[in-house]
DNA sequence: ACCCGCACCTGTAAGC
DNA sequence: TGCTTACAGGTGCGGG
């Protein structure tokens, strides 16, 4: 599921392909995936893409008109080049497409699919809009956060560090994967309120985060066996690999073997090593 | 003000 | 074998 490292692997792999290229047209199947002017302009038709920016999980284009196309992954969501024309028809659930200009690079087409449609593009007029009022509501950027920006955060809230840590707001860019690897990794209870951290806690904590999410980055993120996971070149990751706890229920935990045990937690399905992340009584 | 719980959506897989 | 059911989860919102 496309989290911060599943995201920023797909900006990283887009990259070389967009920056600097011309949409010579866009095309909307599905409007209703869309917030913000539906304009061919607005999602930068006959535009050139001069910046792709990723905060959490969101990825924004960027034109030289200073319009901003937001992407917004969700669940199944996916940014996918292939060549124009194809051989192979329409992939179903293709819900946006753009027509590149023909440069000396080949893949012609960008196209947004989607199949749960918990996704979906919002356009926005310029940078401004788009740091005080979309980024605005949300958390400090997880592949970069530090004990002094989450500390205040967490403090002000009583739910437990797991259902904190999902909040986007608290923090932006961790989902249901990354917060059970983090927290395996910095060896906190996820039932623990998170106001109850100390300081120690909180900066073993940020430390897990940037780790987990910067060895999941070079792994090329995380494609469960559901597949649903691509990068903009339509690679898999491998980071499924280097899973401890996600997906893990039952079985031995890698450092102490004591089984793994799973409950839901914020609506969550939640596993943790009930030996190395023991419950801390709170006074 | 805070936060819980659910609806949204579809593909996959397990169960009968 | 084919149907039904459960499950996965990011986000937004109603309501307590």
């Amino acid at each position: 599921m496309p989290e911060l490292p599943e995201v920023e692997t797909v900006r990283r792999s887009l990259k070389p392909h967009l920056l600097g290229r011309r949409i010579t047209r866009a095309f909307l199947r599905r409007p209703d995936i869309l917030r913000g002017d539906a304009s061919p302009a607005a999602l930068l038709s006959r535009d050139r893409i001069e910046r792709l920016e990723r905060h959490g999980k969101q990825l924004a284009l960027i034109g030289a008109s200073g319009r901003v196309l937001v992407v917004h992954l969700g669940m199944s969501g996916q940014l996918l080049l292939s060549r124009h024309p194809s051989p192979d028809p329409e992939p179903s659930h293709t819900h946006a497409a753009w027509s590149l200009a023909t440069d000396h690079r080949p893949p012609a087409r960008l196209r947004f699919r989607d199949p749960r449609r918990f996704g979906g593009l919002t356009t926005l007029p310029d940078m401004d809009a788009l740091r005080l009022e979309h980024w605005s509501s949300l958390g400090p950027d997880a592949l970069t956060v530090r004990a002094d920006r989450l500390r205040p955060n967490l403090a002000a809230t009583r739910r437990p560090i797991k259902a904190a840590l999902l909040d986007q707001s608290v923090l932006a860019g961790v989902g249901n994967l990354y917060a059970d690897e983090a927290l395996f990794h910095a060896r906190i209870c996820p039932r623990q309120p998170a106001a109850s951290l100390n300081r120690e806690e909180v900066s073993r904590l940020c430390r897990a985060i940037r780790s987990v999410l910067g060895r999941a980055i070079r792994a090329g993120g995380s494609t469960l066996s559901d597949g649903m996971y691509l990068d903009g070149e339509g690679k898999r990751g491998s980071f499924q690999l280097q899973h401890a706890a996600y997906g893990r229920s039952g079985l031995p935990c890698g450092r102490c073997k004591a089984v793994l045990r799973s409950e839901p937690l914020a609506q969550r399905t939640t596993v943790w090593c009930p030996v190395c992340q023991p419950e801390r009584v709170d006074r």
